[in-house]
DNA sequence: CCTGCCTTGTTAATAATAACACATAGTTGA
DNA sequence: TCAACTATGTGTTATTATTAACAAGGCAGG
């Protein structure tokens, strides 16, 4: 166990894709599993695996393998916080309307509170989620909140300006836009035109 | 010049980074930039920035930096290809049709040809995008077709063993599932559950 | 309860990526 | 045109990540 140790940035992108697949193999009905399953399953290897895991603990037994269930719990532990983090959506456009309307938000990390809009058509309570104009972002946005999903398409900068001015720490960036933020403040530009280039990209100079 | 060598994975991730940030630019009429410059803008070292640069070529002029145009052509060019490329949308839900209204597909990589589903009552024409059902998905698709963007939310693994028969190469993944692909096939998972899980973990971990 | 097998967790070795440092070539100003 | 700068491109070093190897410890069968 060296769980007080710093975890590596490259595990750290690995732990959902684990704990998708944990949870697949446990609607399958598999109780426990070993490193070199796991692995034909993500394609990572064993080892990779299991010094990732250890980062969280010594969560399996010698000879045995890991319990699926467990690690399950473990993950959602570690990734979701207690699974009431408040998440706001800015931009009730197409994608913000479709991400409101998802249905996995509950007990993974938490819910959408709310979201914020410009366009007074498109405010009121959409998919029983809130929306409000951006105006009242600082009175309505939750305490405590510290993620915001950004999908506007206009204004972008000022906006994430104002989000950053308001507590927020971690944004999801749908914009298509090059976003900047102060340090401290984390992005993940979720860009399916990025995500298309370089798939194109890695096509073109696999063969 | 070193562009026969193998471009590091690493720096295939950051080339969209660089586009964006580079089209920003020259919308704010910026000409030339010199690598310290848009360091400070995408928060990348300049030596970094520089190497993954010089894959492409001698792109830049010393003492001099680099012409932001140019830079723009030959990135669009290496990502993009010859901006045909066909891409379909499998899953025609509140993401699917989200995407399918995205006003940035046109002179970037390519367009989106068609999109399938299997429901009847979302097939026909949407925001000028057929739509076919799932069926028919040999007889449609365009010829050369090698990316599809994935949104269904049932029967994830069938459909993706359907593709891959078909040909496709490279999924942008937007399912809440684990799922697995034959070597050769490439797949980029986009899914917001898991932005949110990182973030949470970063913004735990970092204080 | 003990023995042998099996898989973890971790140390050590290799590979990949990022940063440093500087020679080189192009620019700018006189 | 020439000299003084300046920023690139790259050989080298440092850091980070992955893989290999194995000691340590638990399980299963007798």
């Amino acid at each position: 166990m060296k769980s007080n140790k710093h975890v590596p940035k490259a595990t750290l992108q690995r732990y959902p894709v684990y704990l998708k697949a944990l949870r697949k193999l446990s609607n399958l009905g598999v109780q426990r599993i070993m490193s070199r399953e796991l692995s034909e399953f993500v394609d990572i290897e064993p080892t990779t695996i299991r010094r990732d895991f250890s980062f969280l603990g010594s969560l399996g037994k010698q000879g045995y393998g890991y319990e699926v269930n467990k690690l399950i719990e473990i993950f959602n532990g570690e990734l979701g916080g207690n699974f009431d983090e408040k998440i706001i959506i800015v931009g009730a456009g197409n994608l913000g309307r479709a991400l409101m309307n998802y249905n996995r938000w509950n007990h993974v990390v938490g819910e959408i509170a709310c979201a914020f809009d410009v366009m007074p058509h498109k405010q009121g309570n959409m998919y029983e989620i809130p929306v409000y104009p951006i105006e009242l972002l600082k009175e309505k946005m939750p305490p405590g909140c510290r993620i915001a999903i950004l999908t506007v398409s206009k204004d972008v900068q000022e906006t994430v300006n104002l989000l950053v001015e308001n507590g927020i720490k971690g944004i999801v960036d749908f914009t298509h836009e090059h976003i900047q933020v102060p340090k401290g403040v984390r992005v993940k530009p979720v860009d399916v035109v990025s995500m298309v280039q370089e798939l194109v990209f890695e096509t073109n100079s696999l063969k």
